[in-house]
DNA sequence: CAGTGGTCTAGACCACAAG
DNA sequence: TTGTGGTCTAGACCACTGC
């Protein structure tokens, strides 16, 4: 059997995996379906399943919902975190709305400067409800990832995100807590993130430095 | 049977839809697969099939590849363009790599100032191989929309494009042409479409005005 | 524990592509 | 017509949830 597959190269055919692997067509199939969502494969009907061009993985981009840590971390840094702040206070008007809260429900606002290699790269700002954490507010976040944070304390898991991007210029906060020229731009990430179920979870403003960040999106004709 | 469903409602299970369908578990799984990726069901391992909210609908953001028209059209506001330019020249070393350009290749830039009624909208260059245009260069630009100009006289076909997303201030270049503040940012959409073969075809610097275009993403955490 | 969705087998027929 | 992938049936066992 070949070993290094080429693009465009055929892959035998189901019936003949099916007998390969010992499997039904049923596994043959889910296996395929998985290789063909990840672009390594696709198939046309009637004619075969074929291998496709390395290239076309694309490195992932903005459309996929990561961490900030593991954002840093695939682009080569050491992430770390330089200043952290927990406050609990009343949510904006675009929160109630955004995060379909009671006009006096409390929020928590989790504030970090996040470092890449030593150097700044984002201004975090993260808010979640008062309601979300069980007793007393905690003081300080033991985790480097706010998402394994949310999930192991506060049991909050987002699946997705709607974000807004916009260039920005630092806000009167991010020059009193970081060391910055006053006409360095940002890219604010502005997001509301949510759960399996579709419940507003995490109320989010990322400033990312553009110096560190190279955001991608890819962007797709057809769906 | 209950017609009007509500979000967090749950579906019968799937043993029951057997019956009530008539169908075998794995078609009925197969329409439920397809309504949980629209997002409009989710499952619970263990627990069951549960309908989504309705707003759940995203509206489409910077994922879907569309021309700077139709994004104009979409935000309810009349597309217009103010100031437009063809050049033959030779392309940057950016290009060349990215294009995959022979060093001396050359290559015809379009540059076009977008209005969105009436206001400056987005400044949009687009560079594409000189051996696209049979015959001589093309005075102007007989189409409002890039795509369709591009499809109809170069028979070139954007299929998906990869973009870096970079906050900048106006160039020299967009404050000789345009009537703008030294201070306002812009989003630079850097981007390289490519045709369904994985060919690159244009080679894109769009500048938009955050005045006027609110761009999102949906980002998922899973694929 | 019972009931749910997740995975799998074994077999069938259909729709499409190419000789 | 042959061989491919696409769809479907009928049945089984596993993994998770909640009582």
């Amino acid at each position: 059997m070949k070993e290094n597959l080429q693009p465009d190269d055929i892959l035998p055919s189901e019936a003949v995996l099916v007998d390969m692997f010992g499997v039904s067509r049923y596994t043959v199939r889910e296996a395929l379906a998985l290789l063909e969502q990840d672009k390594i494969l696709y198939k046309i009907h009637g004619k075969g399943t074929f291998v496709n061009k390395v290239p076309i993985q694309v490195e992932s981009g903005l459309e996929k919902l990561e961490s900030i840590t593991d954002i840093i971390e695939s682009f080569g840094y050491k992430p770390g975190t330089v200043w952290a702040d927990i406050k609990e206070s009343l949510p904006t008007r675009d929160m109630i709305q955004k995060m379909k809260l009671k006009p006096k429900e409390k929020v928590i606002t989790f504030t970090r400067i996040r470092t890449a290699d030593g150097k700044i790269a984002a201004y975090c700002v993260d808010t979640i409800k008062r309601s979300n954490i069980v007793g007393d507010i905690p003081k300080n976040i033991d985790k480097e990832s706010m998402f394994e944070y949310f999930e192991e304390n506060f049991g909050i898991v987002p699946e997705y995100a709607i974000a807004d991007i916009i260039p920005v210029l630092p806000t009167e906060e991010m020059k009193k807590h970081m060391d910055i020229k006053e006409s360095q731009l940002f890219l604010l990430l502005h997001q509301v993130h949510y759960d399996k179920e579709g419940h507003p979870q995490i109320y989010s403003m990322d400033y990312f430095n553009p110096d560190i960040f190279k955001f991608k999106v890819n962007r797709l004709r057809h769906y």
